[in-house]
DNA sequence: AATTGTAAGCGCTTACAATT
DNA sequence: AATTGTAAGCGCTTACAATT
């Protein structure tokens, strides 16, 4: 019944008679260390149940293998698949990961910053879209960083994300190889560059199919499922209706879906919707959700990948790295109706 | 444009012309440094942008004032907002919270502890349902702990969660009151003893109302959406059919609409639904899941609060509270149809 | 040249002593 | 009694010296 206190690297150097500094050298270079020797100071280790003391280490080296995730919503179903990406590539070279759940609030934020400064985190993930609030009142420069799913804009921050104007643009063929001519487009926005640049794909996808671009078929949204089922009533209070529906994202696919269901719609018979993203949550709304498929473990580890680079050489340039998502066909798409 | 390396207490010290242990005390123990130089240290402190390294700090006072979360599967949709229950909490009383996630792997969670046996964090919170695997291995005693969601067996380990019994017994007499009488269990389990608690309370609800047990229309289930489509299918091939389903979670619930839509039937005219947890899909599958809710950030908050008092007593006796969930009605439930 | 030990120091807190 | 400083030490790593 091994109580009390961990052990320390001194309870190892007694019981292997050596010294500390031996045994220091014996886990992390240990062909320095005497055959003989590492074996005494291995056994003691196993005796004693010891193991380093992350926080001495961190603070005599002056810098720690931990990097720090920034989130503003762990709930949100494009986080969790990410972080495991993100967790795996750094544990396979090594690192742990520190998660910083901001909530959107600026001063947690800002307290999860004082891991970076305090060397309790080397790295930075972030999932906000911007670069943390207040670092620079901290007065500290950032460490290697690397942004996901929404790039950091007019920042030198890496990004790693989906290629929106291409999977947007397979979104929109999808829809046109069915047979769809008036598809509006829901969640268009002036803030989100990501959402921006599918409403991009979307655009160039109708123009090679040459349909002339209608700007009532444009409506904006923030890309939540509200924004969707309010986009539903603002299209059916004018005098002419789309026969398909190319959403932002997923959750203003969901409600879009909703919307028209309310209003006694079949689908997909009467309309056609397809999303962006596939959450989990795709699989299971009525009709599932055709969707684009964002590679988000594959997203994960990229960006782990490219952010431990950059902490080996911290000249690296900016990078953005684009991964190519796929179309995913389920049930919410189908030939336009007969009217 | 401060750049270089972060303030020490030592800058601040030198600035403010003082030594370093005036300035520790000012931060810490104002009221022990005199009026005028607390002012100078304060200055100072403004001045060089000082924040104390939490690592120094903590290894030198022999423990720290984080918390770690592991849990098991950050994605699940009980999960965030119960831990913005507990950072709230947490923060209220000048704790951080570290987040594990073990992805069920052992290895992981192991990886995790360290962090409290090298003093990064002192107390803990489990979502996993089981004391963490291999913390004998590190042969030391778990610090204060609480579990929430699911009560961990044979265990010492305090408990905050809803009171399942009493939640199930609502669900069932909703039912009940709707007119049904002949309901379904979906979700029955031999391993998990909160999804056995709500059995529990739907045997009751039956009992009062003086319902024979009828063991055909109890199906079990691990609490999936696989699981749910599963049991539906499995009652199909019988010869009875129920005219509602309680179900031992919202996923399973979905999972039962998703498998009574596919066989062509109307919901909720044909089958009452009713589900529990609450989950944020619940409000958009069709029809909406009437179900009974988790007062999930309360118990994250009462969750904390009990592990912040047993960090200062360390010699509190195990406690359980059980929050009372509520019943949320919306349009998967209605009477029974006439067949 | 290979192996080991000595001692300093990372940034803090706090017991104790010293000063007013 | 109120206020401040001195110095030790938390658990480590590593430059340097010492030994073989």
């Amino acid at each position: 019944m091994p109580n009390s206190a961990p052990a320390t690297i001194e309870d190892v150097a007694r019981i292997a008679e050596v010294s500390i500094a031996t045994v220091s050298r014996a886990i992390h270079t240990p062909d320095k260390v005497a055959k003989s020797t590492r074996q005494r100071v291995n056994q003691a280790i196993a005796i004693t149940g010891y193991t380093t003391n992350a926080m001495a280490r961190s603070l005599r080296m002056g810098r720690s293998n931990m990097i720090l995730i920034l989130a503003p919503d762990i709930g949100d179903p494009n986080f969790s698949s990410t972080l495991i990406g993100l967790e795996n590539e750094a544990r396979a070279h090594g690192y742990g990961v520190l998660i910083g759940h901001t909530q959107n609030d600026p001063e947690r934020g800002l307290e999860y910053l004082k891991f970076l400064s305090s060397g309790q985190a080397t790295g930075l993930v972030l999932f906000t879209g911007h670069e943390p609030f207040g670092h620079q009142v901290l007065g500290q420069r950032l460490p290697p960083s690397v942004a996901v799913f929404e790039p950091v804009f007019g920042s030198k921050i890496s990004y790693v994300g989906v290629d929106d104007v291409a999977g947007a643009r397979k979104a929109a063929e999808h829809l046109l190889s069915a047979g769809h001519r008036s598809i509006a487009f829901i969640g268009d926005s002036k803030t989100r560059l990501g959402h921006q640049r599918r409403r991009q794909g979307f655009d160039i996808a109708l123009d090679a199919a040459r349909i002339p671009p209608n700007q009532r078929f444009v409506l904006e949204g923030e890309g939540t499922i509200e924004s969707g089922r309010l986009a539903v009533e603002q299209l059916f209070m004018r005098d002419q209706l789309p026969s398909a529906f190319m959403c932002v994202n997923d959750a203003t696919a969901v409600g879009v879906l909703n919307g028209l269901t309310a209003r006694g719609y079949d689908l997909p018979h009467d309309f056609s919707v397809i999303g962006f993203d596939d959450v989990p949550q795709a699989t299971y709304v009525n009709p599932a959700l055709t969707t684009i498929r964002q590679p988000r473990t594959a997203i994960g580890r990229q960006a782990m990948s490219l952010l431990i680079k950059s902490l080996g050489d911290r000249t690296m340039e900016r990078q953005e790295i684009l991964l190519m998502p796929d179309l995913i066909v389920r049930g919410s798409v189908t030939g336009p109706a007969r009217r």
